[in-house]
DNA sequence: GTCTATAATTTGATAGAC
DNA sequence: GTCTATCAAATTATAGAC
């Protein structure tokens, strides 16, 4: 991977992040970084090919969070609602799989492959530590209607309020 | 309100709740209902001007329907639970304020406005109801998420089972 | 690897006839 | 109200020089 790609990688998450698969051109990319738009092309044949290569990067690299994470922290749903304070609380960085989860049916099959995996992703680290899918979808569905809600209301407590909710209803009721 | 003005309104509705604001044009609106795209200039200006007639018309149809279910069901929880579990269980039918509001920051101020207003409707009318702003805010978001969930994973459980354990939590506290 | 130049298409929107 | 015709702009993407 060079630098260029993954120079280009970054800003095309922090603008997927921030407006979704729509909200930005490969003009705007490469305006930002300084070439032009048919040297991105070099790097990424498509915009899909790109987007998705992003959130590969970004699931990869959550999951790392995650298992770092539980290094200290046994409880899967702690780690969960911890790990998803963090794009809350710092503006302008929501995760990319619910912007692009919302209107999955509207994209490419090539990404939908990777915000499918994001939620799988998580869904069998909680497993592995001792949840039911059953309970480790509803904690992931909370935390990310949680995320949603304080993006849409401007509010970061709405999200605080819901994983407030969800530790003290589930912590510590792994296996 | 014109005859077509209502028809164009169902259709942009329809996809919007499919694949959002960027998976339909004037063009696909006219050949859906069999005018020319021109036209569809006549009846909303602007896309932007037709897609928040869509959501401000969908927030006072989702308004009536609540009230309509209080009539028989004083619990606010449960009410929301199995409102928004229609949406999700007959496919291609999602709440277009939860698509268009994980890219919120993407939309006109004039659709966005919109959308903030479907998610007060709704907690004013738990509030109302009796619930605390806080847990009305979990509850909105819990089930919010579930559909999202829903959406991205292809599995209606996903939605059942949060709106199972919401219940099963929040049923009956209403002051 | 990056550039210039450009193709090919789509889009939202307007003007003016009927 | 709907049409034809068209505009202006933006977009993804490609070809080929350097």
């Amino acid at each position: 991977m060079s630098d260029m790609a993954t120079t280009l990688m970054d800003a095309a998450e922090r603008r997927l992040r921030t407006g979704g698969f729509a909200a930005f051109s490969y003009r705007d990319l490469a305006a930002e970084v300084g070439i032009k738009s048919a040297s991105v092309h070099y790097h990424f044949p498509t915009k899909e090919n790109l987007v998705a290569a992003v959130l590969r990067r970004y699931t990869g690299h959550v999951a790392a969070l995650i298992d770092e994470a539980h290094e200290s922290e046994p409880d899967p749903v702690k780690v969960v609602a911890k790990m998803l304070a963090s794009p809350v609380h710092s503006k302008d960085k929501l995760c990319p799989c619910i912007i692009l989860g919302a209107s999955i049916r509207d994209m490419a099959p090539e990404v939908q492959v990777e915000v499918r995996n994001f939620y799988q992703m998580w869904l069998d680290k909680m497993v592995a530590h001792g949840l039911t899918l059953s309970k480790a979808t509803t904690v992931m569905a909370t935390l990310s209607g949680a995320q949603l809600m304080a993006l849409v209301m401007n509010d970061v407590k709405a999200y605080d309020d819901a994983a407030e909710e969800v530790l003290r209803e589930n912590s510590g009721i792994a296996a």
